[in-house]
DNA sequence: TCTGCTTACACGTTTGAATCGG
DNA sequence: ACCGATTCAAACGTGTAAGCAG
């Protein structure tokens, strides 16, 4: 039996062979989704990418953006982000890297970040480069603000999921997308442990520019001005008060998607290594990923989140589930079966969704038009679904490696009034919608807790713990 | 003692409201 | 009245370092 620290990785080397530079735009059916800035990706993930996660959330950086193109201009799409674990250890930073510091902890509540312009028409998203700037982390798990939780000294990477979609409410039924970008791996920290990352990042970000000269890094708790504390105070009060009392900086930000100035997209050269999945994002039953950056052993992402990195499907059709939610369904079936029996467990349950309306319906949305001036979309034959459905059917909580996966209908136990009443205080901040994902709620001790009051439902369930 | 986490801090950037001029 | 440009302050985002906790 290895020791843990036989199997220790080394993260400050260039990536692993698995991280080789593949295909960095994924073709798969028609969609296809590139990383913005795949060379300073390559550079951080070549040091080793820290991302500070702190109790009141911070930004990734890089960010995460990408492109996507051979979307249906005139179908609405749902833009989703989740982060998964790495493997199933936990690190330190000992002599200059990384290396395994034990088993992982439990997984926090899993949550996604839903796109603020989610649903938008596949033009909107193609049209300019869609950047998660807003995503924000936390390692605080009683997390409120719909941060994505994650534990300092794991790794992680994130995972993009497309969703063609109406709306929120449809999510369900809709065929998922997901995309990995291997060089997007990060280790989640709370102070930087790599100088080489710091600097990198202090180079490539604009608000650590203050951080660049010298003499502006010694002391400062020393200064304790009294206009300065009194501003601060007040700052922090009024940032205070509108976090309480109103969704957080998502509606400050008139939008967040789209960087106007970067009409002209990269090009992208078929050299990098993206990954890109079509299944059940909450499969139990996921085939191994062929990652290899993780210590040997049995893939410990097991424990966590098996991904599958899935070999193109024959075909795929963007098929479109609204209908289920109208006509019964095997699979909605499932989800009625389950009434009675509380949340079920993982293995039969189906997916909660986490659904929000627009908590802004004032604010004009370029999606938001009425009635397509595309036109009817045409909608594949109910027929079409079937093997889908069968997918979904097929073992019972092991919906197995699949190309397509359908989301099921409401799980019994969830209250359907959840979703057709949105009550203002019923939602989260739309724009920061995160889901708990709370599926393993009665294995991991985790409950929705306050998840009433933000609405946070679990939208995958993969593997928590 | 060591390691990791939290928090206060200063400062540059971003944002949006207010103002001005045509 | 309208529109675009400019100004300015508030708000945000950032890494660092001190202090704390286990």
């Amino acid at each position: 039996m290895q020791s843990i620290r036989d199997l220790k990785p080394n993260f400050s080397g260039p990536p692993p062979s698995s991280m080789a530079p593949g295909p960095d735009a994924y073709l798969q059916g028609n969609i296809r989704m590139t990383l913005e800035d795949p060379e300073l990706w390559k550079t951080f993930h070549g040091i080793g990418t820290e991302m500070i996660i702190t109790k009141p959330g911070r930004r990734m950086f890089p960010h995460c953006k990408v492109n996507l193109s051979g979307l249906i201009p005139c179908a609405k799409y749902i833009l989703l982000v989740d982060m998964v674990p790495e493997d199933g250890f936990r690190y330190k930073w000992n002599k200059e890297k990384w290396e395994v510091a034990g088993k992982a902890e439990p997984q926090p509540p899993c949550r996604t970040y839903l796109h603020p312009d989610s649903p938008a028409p596949g033009s909107h998203w193609m049209k300019q480069s869609v950047s998660f700037l807003k995503l924000k982390l936390t390692n605080n798990t009683l997390d409120q603000h719909g941060h994505i939780i994650l534990h300092s000294m794991h790794r992680y990477h994130p995972r993009f999921h497309i969703v063609q979609a109406d709306d929120l409410f449809s999510v369900r039924w809709s065929v998922f997308q997901t995309f990995t970008f291997p060089e997007t791996s990060f280790t989640a920290v709370t102070a930087y442990q790599n100088t080489k990352i710091t600097k990198l990042k202090i180079d490539h970000n604009p608000f650590a520019k203050g951080f660049r000269d010298e003499g502006t890094n010694k002391k400062r708790r020393a200064t304790k001005n009294p206009a300065c504390l009194e501003k601060r105070s007040r700052m922090s009060d009024m940032n205070r008060d509108s976090e309480e009392d109103s969704p957080p900086d998502f509606c400050r930000s008139s939008y967040e998607g789209y960087d106007g100035e970067e009409g002209d997209l990269p090009k992208r050269k078929e050299g990098d290594d993206v990954k890109e999945e079509r299944y059940s994002p909450w499969a139990a039953d996921r085939e191994h990923s062929a990652r290899t950056e993780s210590p040997a052993g049995a893939d410990p992402r097991d424990m966590y989140n098996a991904e599958q990195l899935v070999p193109a499907p024959a075909s795929y059709q963007p098929y479109r589930f609204h209908e289920y939610g109208k006509s019964p369904s095997p699979s909605s079936s499932i989800g009625s079966s389950n009434s009675g029996s509380g949340r079920s467990s993982f293995e039969s349950r189906v997916p909660d969704v986490a659904t929000v309306p627009d908590h802004d319906s004032s604010k004009p949305r370029t999606h938001e038009v009425g009635p397509s001036a595309c036109g009817p979309q045409h909608l594949p034959a109910p027929q079409d679904y079937s093997g889908v459905l069968n997918v979904t059917m097929t073992q019972a909580g092991k919906p197995g490696v699949i190309g397509h996966h359908i989301y099921s209908p409401y799980g019994a136990e969830q209250p359907l009034g959840q979703w057709s009443g949105p009550g203002p205080a019923q939602y989260p901040p739309p724009h920061h919608l995160a889901a708990d994902y709370t599926t393993q709620a009665v294995h991991h001790g985790y409950h929705h807790g306050n998840m009433a009051e933000w609405s946070q439902y679990p939208l995958f369930s993969y593997s928590c713990w």
